[in-house]
DNA sequence: GTTAGCACTCACCAAGTGAGAGTGCTAACT
DNA sequence: AGTTAGCACTCTCACTTGGTGAGTGCTAAC
């Protein structure tokens, strides 16, 4: 059946690559399985429809692509893909013009707020069709770089923490007895001194280390309460590995026509509110230090399986580390969606480096 | 045609009205068109499949219900909801079962906090089957409670500013020259003093107040310009109707058979990301004052006239209101919507009373 | 005013048909 | 050898057709 000896798979001459790449390019289009025909016509092969065949053939038999049914063209396979991406996808970059428009609408919103990361997603969208995503960037070990204490009634008292990195988390304090904002601020002043600069567990140690009893303070209980709820929020702070996401473009998605049954996308859209597993993601992205590209089936969870993700850390490794990139059906276009999510993820670095430099 | 005399809508004889409710209750279950036989059947109507048809024809001369074609059975209209609503709807109101397990999830989770309005959204999700929606509640002319500044890198700082109703804004400021924490410190104290418990307007008049000038401070030009800042990042905020918006069971609504193409519930989520129209709705709800209906048509932008909105206002009315309530297909469980939006912003309104008292 | 009975309408489903697209194979060609 | 034209074969898709059943509207009797 194969005209040609059978090759491992990253080593396939010239001529089968071309066919490939331009199978995917088609099929990327039109969403149709690709046929013989419409190769040649389309595409400079230098060949007839039926030494395509031929070749077409042999690269199912490779398992790059695939065939609905017997009549039908040729459907690229998750592995085609993944040699697409690995082997064939051509060095592609934003045009200028566009890296410039992106930077500006980056220089217009304001740095690191909700917008920058709205802008991240929605960029990401609109340049590839899909959905574009990003989270905030989240340090590792928050770190405290101020506390505030504010009286809101009686026995009721708003903390905010603000941690190094700009993230901030606000928490609603009962207190055991009445406490005036005069009070709080001799607190939040204890309370600073012991926490900046310092992560949860060195707040932890530094709270320990507090003479306790007769001998304190009339505020040291408060600040020991207190002092223990700050180390609560921030240990939960640390332990979630998103702080905030935020997506565009999921309509792109649902609009694909593989996604018609709208089930598919439901289940999708499902996998993603699952923090979880957007964590561990992010989690490995971020260990991977850099873009990575999840086609289809080496997508752990069911749901994700007929969908691809790009994704790329930005921030300082090992510090604050966010991720940004693309969601959409395997079937996307992966030079264009890599270079954008390795362009935003590159400005974005760019921008926080200059910040924490 | 009709049977008995045509009377005006508002005053329709019990029989008609038991029919009316039993078709939109029958509906609202089955989603296909209702015919008289089923209604003969689980409804204790107490006539036959004949009059009924006789009556179904009066509701439909009135257009309270329509005919998808001649064999088919009767849907309601945006009328016939309308009417079902304003006059069938009994008072229902959610089991105290339920009642005591919403309290007790509201009291689980951080006052006010992001996970409030998450709670909130979804369990009048899980509790009618249509997307829930929570906004927070934003003051209607902020006043601060308390502004920091915090020093991020030599000619760069971060302005937390906390408003008196809870909320917060952070502003990244670009400063004229280095300006290191101890100087933040004092123009802080200085700008502080000037916005404590005022608006963006007072805040803006007072500015104007201070000397200016070779007999100013030296700090005096700083605070100026980071006032005009905050004043700025004030208004901002003021303009907006919406600050957050959360939403929960938006699944729900694509599962709706009546949304089984997905262009339409697209269109529905398009208009949802459209801040503007939310925002004036939002300001609509809270202007009456009490919850409000929208059906279908009721609804201006054409890509909502498929969907009802059940909205209600909680906070203080006139100073911090947000709102909740449910977007689903116009057949959607009314009462049940309706007791389920009543008893969520009530209960945020009893917990903010709570905490304003 | 109500109801049984009945003719009529119309959507829906299943089976059948023809057209067209696209393949795989074979045999001839370079 | 590898390449190509030609052709038979397969299978989907769109369309038609006829039958079925649900549900109505009307009429005549109650």
């Amino acid at each position: 059946m194969a005209r040609r000896p059978r090759r491992t798979i990253g080593s396939l001459d010239a001529r089968s690559g071309a066919v490939l790449r331009a199978v995917i390019d088609e099929y990327v289009i039109s969403a149709t399985p690709v046929s013989s025909g419409s190769l040649v016509t389309h595409y400079p092969l230098g060949v007839s429809s039926a030494t395509v065949r031929n070749i077409l053939s042999d690269l199912e038999a490779m398992g790059l692509l695939m065939h609905p049914h017997t009549s039908a063209g040729r459907v690229p396979t998750d592995a085609g893909y993944r040699y697409y991406v690995q082997v064939l996808a051509d060095e592609w970059s934003l045009p200028p013009v566009e890296q410039r428009m992106i930077r500006h609408q980056f220089g217009q919103v304001e740095f690191a707020s909700e917008h920058w990361f709205r802008l991240a997603a929605s960029t990401l969208a609109a340049n590839t069709g899909t959905a574009g995503l990003a989270t905030t960037a989240k340090p590792r070990d928050a770190r405290i770089r101020r506390v505030d204490l504010m009286a809101v009634q009686d026995r009721l008292a708003l903390m905010v923490a603000v941690f190094r990195e700009g993230t901030m988390k606000q928490v609603l304090l009962t207190l055991p007895e009445q406490t005036d904002q005069d009070q709080l601020n001799r607190v939040a002043g204890l309370l600073n001194v012991l926490a900046i600069d310092r992560t949860a567990s060195e707040i932890e140690a530094a709270l320990a280390d507090l003479p306790i009893g007769h001998g304190a303070s009339d505020e040291s209980e408060t600040l020991q309460r207190i002092g223990e709820r700050l180390v609560r929020a921030m240990r939960e702070f640390d332990a979630t590995a998103i702080d905030d996401l935020f997506s565009d473009g999921l309509l792109n998605v649902m609009a694909a026509p593989e996604f018609d049954r709208s089930e598919k996308v439901r289940q999708v859209f499902t996998a993603l509110e699952n923090r979880a597993y957007l964590g561990s993601l992010v989690e490995a992205v971020a260990r991977a230090g850099g873009i990575q590209i999840f086609i289809g089936h080496e997508n752990s969870p069911l749901e994700m399986q007929d969908v691809s993700l790009i994704l790329a850390p930005y921030g300082r490794i090992g510090r604050a580390v966010g991720v940004v990139g693309v969601l959409g059906p395997t079937r996307m276009p992966y030079s264009q969606a890599i270079a954008s999510v390795e362009f935003v993820s590159g400005l974005m670095n760019e921008l926080v480096e200059h910040l924490y430099a």
